[in-house]
DNA sequence: TACTCGGTCACT
DNA sequence: TAGTGACCG
């Protein structure tokens, strides 16, 4: 639900810059004789041509729809030309869409904070870069005014009675006795108009903007005159803007929510919201939402402009829709692993690029039994912690989806009644990384400082390694990963299986996936069980696997970065000091700690200390010294769950558990160990422990 | 059991 | 926190 966010006094500059039918233009970059023609991109096309992503406005105009399928599209547009979305490992590959929106966005966050909205959609704060040309060039002293900037639409100006429109926008940028927020306004045109073009130069992209002094009402401007134009939203007419707005148009209220304030309160347009107290709202749809509706009907909103140029999350997924559910573990199997890679990729580029690191993985899927035809969407989505590697990011992902199937089975299925079993199909499976932070600037040095050390012991894919061991975290306890520590993967079978499964996927390293008969005890105390639930951090900090190529190459460009500036990263630190001490799992720079000890003990013995295990002392507790939660301990907690006698003390249990293994006191480092480091490291180390205020949430 | 494949945000 | 669900295009 929508939330009402603390107002400003909005007399800011927002635009809100939408990419014109943007698929279509990536394609007919790539394929110019496609420009000007009906065209749209479609997403496979095997059934009924494809699903339409992207609309050209030529072809919009014979009525072809985003809804529709390639087939249908066919038929109220003949001459359209489909273009199919790249695929790659079997499932579309957006990437290239990716790319070319961060193109568009490195050009529009040279004038102002800029906050990627999604793929093809951008906002603006420009008003620094308005009161700046108000200040030193305003617009009621520019002689010639940029044609793009007087093709501008300004809502609410009189243009029906045949005069040049142009001339009455030139004339409203021009008003020296304009209030100071249309001058404000006015400056917006024209900073929004060269922008755009600059987009157009550099990219060959359109795109179409709205100006207002929110993001609402940017938001909302952006889409009344496309593609290639530009709206601006004068603070004189919001009102009128609002009052005859239909009440689903406006952004959040295309839902169940806009239906709801149509069906039960007969709200049809944002005014007829007007007549509505604030209390009144808040009653039917709660504080938040309450306020929220309260101030939209009268375009306040208070939303910034959060200046973030990158996403927050990564996700690969796919549909399996109808037949094409996939029926067998191992089917699924493949098909994780298929979505694992490309999420890895991402991951690897985005920490190459960007020096974040993402530290939570996510499976979402949708299911369908055939005993049950509500089931669908019920599967229960499950995270953990994210290892870096495609191996571990394919087997971790694996592990959540046998967890969530149990419990889908267990949940929604009937269990074992005779020999029927009821069937379950996998209709959509996706995988996604969220949690992503920036490395912490701080540790570059220390990696630096020990790859100085001992380059012969420590390699840089080690380091690099471990660089990565700063973000991710420790083991929680008692979860030994059965492929790390050298034990056969646990045979898990399930019901519904057409039969014994065998790995047809070469190469894919598949696991073993013999099905026997299904009975009841495998839910709450067989081995798999324990396993299944136990998907773990590893206890190496050797992890390396199929990005070690990855990791090298981020590594080898990192070092690179570190002598290009050092300083950088100083100011860096300085600037992002609240967010790094937020971040946890900083424990292998304890390990580096104690791995360069007085004993003399070299690293690369150190380090195979560590693999084996003992480093539950060294950490301080960060994660393995809870010995109570070995797997037989574990197992209980399972049994008592599934008998439904799960109490508070086993959540609590469970909370204790997740704190310990996802962070560390960093008041426990010994601080005669810091006294050996160098200078310039120490400085860094204090820094860290010096007593902090709570930081600011800002990335 | 066919509106994809992303993404963001809020609630609990 | 993890999980769910609404919403956008």
């Amino acid at each position: 639900m929508p939330v009402a966010k603390p107002e400003s006094c909005d007399s800011r500059v927002i635009a809100h810059i939408d990419m014109d039918c943007f698929y279509v233009q990536v394609e007919q970059r790539k394929q110019p004789q496609l420009r000007g023609l009906p065209t749209a991109v479609v997403q496979y096309n095997e059934w009924k041509g494809g699903a339409l992503i992207a609309v050209s406005y030529e072809a919009r105009k014979f009525g072809v729809k985003r809804s529709m399928r390639g087939e249908e599209a066919k038929e109220v547009c003949p001459q359209i030309h489909l273009v199919q979305v790249p695929v790659a490992r079997g499932k579309a590959d957006l990437n290239g869409y990716r790319n070319a929106g961060s193109e568009v966005m490195s050009i529009l966050a040279r004038r102002g904070r800029c906050e990627r909205a999604s793929i093809d959609e951008v906002y603006l704060d420009l008003t620094d870069a308005a009161e700046t040309m108000l200040a030193e060039a305003p617009p009621q002293h520019l002689e010639a005014i940029d044609e793009e900037a007087l093709k501008s639409h300004i809502l609410g100006l009189n243009n029906e009675d045949g005069s040049d429109v142009k001339e009455i926008v030139r004339n409203w940028i021009h008003r020296c006795h304009a209030d100071h927020r249309d001058k404000l306004l006015a400056c917006g045109i024209l900073i929004v108009a060269e922008l755009r073009m600059q987009v157009l130069k550099e990219t060959e992209f359109t795109c179409s903007a709205g100006i207002a002094h929110n993001k609402m009402l940017a938001k909302l401007a952006s889409g009344m005159n496309k593609p290639a134009q530009q709206t601006v939203v004068p603070f004189s007419s919001v009102q009128g803007l609002l009052n005859s707005l239909p009440i689903r148009k406006m952004k959040q209220l295309g839902g169940k929510l806009g239906m709801s304030l149509q069906i039960d309160m007969g709200v049809n347009t944002v005014g007829d919201l007007l007549q509505f107290s604030e209390e009144k709202l808040q009653e039917r749809y709660g504080l938040n939402t309450g306020t929220w509706l309260w101030n939209i009907a009268r375009g306040i909103n208070g939303e910034a402009v959060e200046g973030r140029l990158l996403p927050k999350s990564h996700g690969s997924g796919k549909t399996f829709p109808g037949p094409r559910a996939l029926k067998t573990v191992s089917a699924v199997q493949h098909w994780l692993n298929q979505l694992c890679e490309e999420l890895s990729e991402r991951l690897c580029s985005d920490l190459e690029q960007n020096k974040r690191i993402a530290h939570t993985l996510t499976l979402h899927a949708r299911a369908y039994k055939s005993s049950d035809s509500d089931s669908e969407k019920k599967f229960p989505s499950k995270s953990c912690p994210l290892r870096y590697g495609t191996a571990k990011i394919q087997e971790d992902a694996f592990n959540l989806f046998q967890a969530g199937l149990r419990e889908y089975i267990g949940l929604y299925g009937v269990k074992s009644q005779g020999s029927h079993y009821s069937r379950w199909g996998i209709t959509s499976l996706s995988v996604s990384a969220s949690k992503i932070v920036p490395i912490p600037s701080g540790t570059c040095s220390i990696v630096k400082y020990f790859h100085w050390q001992s380059s012969s012991h420590f390699s840089s894919i080690q380091s690099a390694e471990n660089l990565r061991m700063d973000a991710t975290h420790l083991s929680p306890p008692g979860n030994e990963s059965y492929s790390e520590v050298g034990l056969p993967e646990p045979k898990i079978h399930f019901p519904g299986e057409d039969s014994w499964i065998e790995d047809t996927t070469p190469g894919l390293g598949l696991q073993e996936q013999k099905i026997n008969v299904w009975k009841d005890e495998d839910l709450s105390c067989s081995p798999s069980k324990k396993k299944v639930d136990g998907f773990t951090e590893d206890t190496s900090p050797l992890l390396l696997s199929g990005t070690q190529g990855c990791l090298e190459q981020n590594q080898n460009k990192q070092q690179r970065e570190f002598s290009k500036d050092e300083s950088r990263f100083k100011s860096e630190y300085r600037e992002q000091k609240g967010t790094r001490l937020k971040n946890k799992g900083t424990s292998s720079i304890l390990k580096f700690f104690k791995s360069c000890n007085p004993s003399g003990t070299s690293l690369s013995q150190e380090h195979d200390r560590t693999v084996q295990g003992t480093d539950a002392q060294l950490t301080n507790g960060a994660g393995f010294q809870s010995s109570c939660h070995n797997l037989a301990e574990l197992n209980e907690v399972e049994v008592a769950k599934e008998n439904g006698t799960s109490s508070h003390s086993y959540i609590r249990d469970q909370d204790e558990w997740r704190r310990e293994a996802w962070s560390y006191n960093i008041n426990e480092i010994d601080p005669s160990v810091i006294d050996e480091l160098p200078m310039e490291i120490q400085d860094e180390i204090q820094a860290w422990l010096r007593p902090r205020k709570r930081p600011n949430n800002i990335v």
